[in-house]
DNA sequence: GACCTCATACTCCACTGTGGAATGTCACGA
DNA sequence: TCGTGACATTCCACAGTGGAGTATGAGGTC
């Protein structure tokens, strides 16, 4: 008996991270090391990426064709380059509606079990986390001072002040 | 030759979305899509959850003896009820101190590529966006309406009307 | 110039989280 | 009684996290 296969088109979608380092990838080669900070820097706030994932995608994009590895130059850095077929699918995948966002934010889930933990261990949480928000936004604050050319940049820029602002503000309103 | 191996000690650490279905659980006895439909409703709008994952954590807290499986009732619905196990399991959960929230944020990812969007699409995009956050303002807004006697649960709450608020008031300023 | 330390650079693995398909059951209305 | 849709669970592939492990080279120190 024969067996029919249907041939994967295309392959598979991107993956939103995926996406990204090929995005980054326009403006010339890099390697998984500098894409992670290249990424970290530009995006980090508002999309949560790990070295582990980096390294991973960009093997298998570069299976698929995506992108191609060049020599390994000192310490082993292995500089990657966008093909033709990995600016088409960053290309596809721009033109995909973006999905809703997630929160994931564990101080909240402590504060709705609130009953069953300790009130000064609690507080000391939620002090904690203030600080953490306060050192965010300042950061912000420093950042919006300097001269910004991207329209874009400036609006996840302006994206973070007014989070760590509302998220501030919050936290001085909260009564326990 | 002998083999020597660590006994597991007190097993491994719970994570958060299992401890936050012992954490129901102190409620009383439920089934996988009770607990599903009670965490969507108490913390789905901070802590994203998926009926697979919940399955998942109680099958395997039940090998771990912090629940117990009930029998089978109605339509294969399995009840599960907290063990004293589970309980402390739970108590030293919420010692531990909570960890950054993540943010993953589809639309600024496309808008921080925004230079390879065709214009209209970008727009589009934000446009539907926009409208899924007023959806949810107005909605805690109903639901702050309410009488809430828990104050941890106003607490979760307000943090959602700063949330959305915030977002909405930088839709409202954004320049493409 | 031998040694140390630290930042760079990559690999691997276990676990956690997401999304959707597949399966079956019962309640309820046409 | 015959759908239809809400309920309820299971399974799977893939995406994402966190940490350990390894190795290289740059720079400073004695």
């Amino acid at each position: 008996m024969s067996i029919s296969y249907i041939p994967q088109m295309a392959s598979r979608q991107l993956n939103a991270t995926a996406a990204s380092l090929l995005g980054f990838l326009h403006r010339g080669p890099m390697t998984g090391w500098e894409l992670m900070r290249t990424a970290e820097q530009s995006i980090g706030d508002f999309w949560s990426l790990t070295q582990s994932q980096v390294y991973r995608e960009l093997a298998q994009m570069a299976d698929q064709g995506l992108v191609t590895a060049g020599e390994r130059g000192q310490r082993e850095r292995r500089p990657y380059d966008l093909t033709d077929a990995g600016r088409a699918a960053f290309r596809d995948w721009a033109l995909e509606p973006p999905g809703e966002e997630t929160i994931r934010f564990p101080l909240l889930l402590a504060l709705n079990f609130g009953a069953h933990i300790p009130a000064d261990r609690l507080a000391a949480f939620v002090a904690h986390h203030r600080a953490i928000h306060q050192a965010r936004l300042t950061q912000y604050e420093l950042d919006s001072l300097s001269q910004i050319d991207d329209p874009y940049r400036k609006a996840t820029l302006d994206f973070g002040l007014a989070y760590e602002r509302a998220v501030l503000g919050w936290f001085d309103r909260l009564e326990i």
